[in-house]
DNA sequence: TTTTAAAGTGTTATCGGTAACAGAAATCGA
DNA sequence: TCGATTTCTGTTACCGATAACACTTTAAAA
């Protein structure tokens, strides 16, 4: 195995500036990086991070923590992780999974907390290192998200520009900041446009969209869109209507909320709003690993717009000029 | 920070002593060893990673490579993945995640390699360190699987006994062992009763058994039941059977495969052949730490049962004694 | 020109463990 | 009983990096 010692004697050198040469590189001048940075990479020098770790009294190693469960949640968090992962790889930092039922919070030098709720602020509180938590919150956590208002937003603008008379909202039935900004976006833009709102809220399983569908289609006339905060709400509401003899997108319109997976299952593929799931695990690491390295400093809050993916349950009519 | 030395303080022994406390304790007397585990309790003593791998010369991560895309690949990986963390984690190993965009292969202890195929072979090949795959293969590599055949020889049996006469297979069109293995417990229980073998291969997307559904479903007569070597297919053909207007499962049938998130998002649900998929991922990871303890001895292959998980796609009738 | 500060490089000690060897105590055989 | 093993514990050196300090050399200030 290469060390800093063998590049060092290859390029006449101390490992000290080896070591410079990494991580303080304005501390040396150019003739002599040049040198290092020659031996290095005829040497194929890679640092040793057990070293690096033990030195720097570092674990290089952040935890993610994934508070919710999984069997009933959508798949995104392979996106998430290995946006994460690939990130932390870039500074030698590895990743520990631990979910709810393995909460051994053993060493490391951050956190990563998804699906946070309020009962877990005694846990989360009691980390002693860095953290950032993904889903927006109102406690005081930095934080990475999506724009839920603004996604919303443009998601109910889409709506009434694709050509649909009533817009009604599936939302979904948790008392989290994530969930009303998405309802804000919602209201917002129905105010501006005078139009009246239609709000109803479910617990985010297909069944029960599906259920709700089955039991008051018949309240809501043609050319309706069903605005869902879920894409597994959404599968529910299409599932339904289609198999009540309607067609999408002409006679009810569909749109959904998270574009991961769940939308490409949907028969017709659902029009939705894709997160940026990958940069958003990224932006969670790169958060987590700048408060490492300004001791904790706040990184304040980080939020990605989404995309509007269209599918085959909505018109998706030229816009109008 | 508690260490080595502040537990040897407080039992009155050396540092060596408790080191070989923890990695070799047959070599020190009872009475000692008794007094290092109580210093160890008071002080709450955590190892240093770091400082252990160093010393050993390890790196104690274990890198996971995901060589296939995951967009189009059903959510078991999250499960898969925390059966590997889980595991890691009692051993105070991390894990690296690389996925086919991001082969950096740096230092590790050992791999687990997942979505193997026979263009990734140089690229398996290639890795110095011990490595486990996740999925059967003929190629030797020592790996984690579900009994594929056995799980469908399963599942056609209960087909079979669940008054279905006709038993169309729905493979997935791949060369892969998994493909064939499954498709060969089809045949094998077809065979030894008698029955007309049946089997179409198409690529594993809900869309083109639904289209094939469209297209063949007339060549059917009722009470036959599709056996499909994955969900996913499996999702796809209800869908369009309900579509034209039959009935599942009285007039119909379908099974699925893998049991992983999709067979909940059908509806009904799918009646499928469950992994195990986290006690496998636990699996893989045990096995790379055996290979990595006995420097890379092959550790054989390890096949896991499934679960027939009943849905609402068979009839379910009770076993004729 | 001399003094002083700044910049660049090397030396030493250290992070927290472990292997290899050394030494002391206990056990054994004749 | 005495040396020879065997068993147990401690000492030393080292794994590969970095911070803190020491020492030159160079540039800036007086």
């Amino acid at each position: 195995m290469v060390t800093l010692n063998d590049v060092a004697k290859k390029a006449n050198v101390s490992k000290m500036t080896v070591s410079r040469v990494i991580n303080h590189p304005e501390q040396v001048t150019d003739e002599l990086k040049q040198l290092v940075y020659e031996a290095m990479q005829e040497l194929n020098y890679r640092p040793n991070i057990a070293a690096k770790a033990l030195a720097n009294n570092r674990t290089q190693i952040i935890k993610l923590l994934i508070l919710e469960e999984m069997d009933t949640t959508e798949p995104y968090y392979m996106f998430l992780l290995t946006g994460i992962a690939n990130e932390l790889d870039k500074y030698a930092y590895s990743l520990q999974l631990l979910t709810h039922k393995n909460v051994q919070i053993g060493d490391s030098d951050g956190y990563i907390v998804c699906g946070m709720r309020d009962e877990h602020k005694e846990l989360v509180e009691s980390l002693k290192k860095p953290t950032v938590v993904y889903g927006q919150n109102d406690i005081g956590y930095d934080f990475v998200d999506s724009n839920n208002q603004k996604s919303m937003e443009q998601a109910t603008k889409f709506a009434i520009q694709d050509g649909y008379d009533k817009i009604v909202y599936i939302g979904i039935d948790v008392d989290q900041p994530f969930a009303h900004a998405r309802e804000k976006g919602y209201a917002q833009v129905m105010d501006a446009h005078g139009l009246e709102k239609n709000v109803y809220r479910l617990e985010n399983r297909s069944r029960y969209s599906a259920a709700f569908i089955r039991e008051n289609l018949d309240r809501f006339p043609k050319n309706t869109l069903f605005l869902c905060a879920s894409d597994r709400l959404g599968l529910g509401v299409i599932r339904e209507i289609r198999e009540m003899g309607f067609d999408i997108p002409n006679d009810y319109g569909v749109i959904g909320h998270d574009g991961v997976f769940l939308d490409q299952i949907a028969y017709p593929h659902l029009t939705t709003l894709k997160q940026s799931t990958a940069e958003m695990g990224a932006a969670c690491a790169r958060m987590v690993l700048n408060k490492v390295k300004e001791n904790g400093k706040s990184q304040g809050n980080k939020l990605f717009e989404t995309e509007l993916k269209l599918g085959g349950t909505t018109r998706n009519q030229p816009e109008v000029k």
